[in-house]
DNA sequence: CGCAATCTGTAATTTAATTACAAGATATCC
DNA sequence: GGATATCTTGTAATTAAATTACAGATTGCG
């Protein structure tokens, strides 16, 4: 794991003195892999066996060692790390740190996302006769977005981001439907409900969700994004971003599949919006 | 420059005592970096000194510098890179590309957003009457996000992504209304039409656009984002997730600016969820 | 062949990091 | 509420590492 969101998560277990030292090494990393411990010591107002001590914790052989580390971390010239927005930060902390959680997120949600289970998403997609996209609150917008993506296919795509609509949709699916169901948190009971109408009635369910979350279990197949979010306080958003580009993941591969015969399709649906837009060339340059 | 690549590069212009260290150091990096000076010369059969002219040949302050060059060179080969999925590609590799040209987007996006604009806008809708939140087709849904996750805030929001309903809207806006518009290309000949008339209304208008397009004369304050899209081919994606982070971030600030008291009313609209949803004890762990 | 320039290693010096230990703070238990 | 135990933290001593200065060796060139 990457040093830097290791600091970030252990930094509950640290004492008084080795969060002063964390807190100088956040604020300015860069500057830590070019410091002695001495340096760091005088920066951060502790002594050079506190640092060093800090380092260990981070189980790291030493300064030098974790400096390494730290290095390695930060080569990616930008560090990714989930850091909460505070109460005083101004409009750059909290810019910064909003894209660099929501970067965060993507960079775990990549490593952790289930490469097989999107190669049989992208099967049962291609073979669907229809395709739903439901969901409910922050969810509805990534549904809706999805039914925008698989629309151009030239596929049925139906999309409701309500519960009675849901219903009959689903009690309405057969052999053959394919029915996405999208939750963060796998734990909307309406949704739940749905997903198993629709696979009484014989349709796939595909669900973007938690992992051995109630929703889970009701699916034929599972997309699970186990993106570490605070949603203590404020509302979905990195989780949602992942979902967004699991989306783009499943189209994509769709379009792939489905040959490039059919990406001429795709083509002739963008061209059919040129009409409603100013021509580009008037405004760039 | 990459140190291994300046190793490679600077080959010819090394000493022998010097290439039997880069020989060393090339053929075990990772080992490299977690020895000292003089095992390395050991290793090398040199003295600890010629290991220090060689670091030093190499731009780096001294053999712990060059250390902590190597370990950011031996990090991660691959930075994220705007890869385009190619017609080949399997599941893996589209995954991964994707996924990666999201993150570089959200990079590129993130060095170029307009720190000033945010702020400016959330003074803008700290101080609304009412918020609408237009957009078409893809950016329906980014609009809609910014429906959900404004509404928590006990504002009036609205959200329309019909243009007759944007038009009614528009029309009956007021001063102390803000609009904000939504559209990547900023050429939607109809979402310029809204931002005029809901300005000749006496709203403001902010756009989520790109700078400089038709949309954008029509706005009082334009957050633009350069993000490096390949449309030709498939849809927006990258844009539209850089679009939805901007929306995080003006209701983080928003947030940020109405004072702790007034979150606590996002506690409450959280709580309202609970009755909807299953207990999350009964299926974590 | 001999001088000059460059390279390389040894030993001394400096600097940095680590360890051992003691004082202080904090929590816990009667 | 006081005494004991545990955990933190800092000072000083020790050790390890890196760097520098210098001298011997090597190579190139007239």
């Amino acid at each position: 794991m990457n040093v830097l969101e290791k600091i970030v998560n252990s930094v509950n277990s640290f004492s008084k003195s080795e969060r002063k030292v964390a807190d100088v090494i956040l604020a300015n990393p860069q500057t830590t892999i070019h410091s002695s411990i001495a340096a760091l010591a005088k920066m951060a107002d502790v002594s050079e066996p506190t640092v060093n001590r800090f380092c260990r914790r981070l189980d790291t052989k030493g300064f030098p060692d974790f400096k390494l580390h730290l290095a390695q971390s930060l080569a990616n010239g930008t560090p990714y790390v989930n850091r909460h927005v505070e109460e005083e930060d101004g409009p750059e902390a909290y810019t910064a740190k909003i894209f660099e959680s929501t970067m965060a997120a993507l960079d775990t949600a990549r490593q952790r996302v289930d490469i097989n289970a999107i190669n049989r998403a992208v099967d049962v997609l291609t073979q669907a006769k229809k395709i739903s996209f439901f969901g409910l609150g922050a969810s509805a917008s990534v549904a809706h977005d999805a039914q925008n993506k698989f629309f151009r296919f030239n596929v049925p795509v139906v999309c409701f981001d309500d519960i009675v609509m849901q219903r009959m949709s689903a009690i309405n699916s057969a052999e053959g439907d394919v029915v996405v169901c999208i939750s963060h948190t796998g734990r909307t009971k309406n949704l739940c409900d749905i997903a198993a109408i629709a696979r009484e009635n014989d349709a796939t369910v595909i669900g973007i969700t938690a992992y051995d979350s109630p929703l889970a279990k009701e699916c034929t197949l599972v997309l699970s994004l186990d993106v570490p979010e605070d949603t203590d306080m404020y509302m979905p958003m990195a989780s949602r971003v992942a979902q967004l580009v699991l989306i783009d993941i499943l189209a994509t591969g769709f379009t792939l599949r489905r040959g490039s015969k059919f990406r001429e399709n795709l083509k002739k649906v963008k061209d059919s919006l040129r009409g409603s837009r100013f021509d580009k060339k008037d405004f760039n340059n």
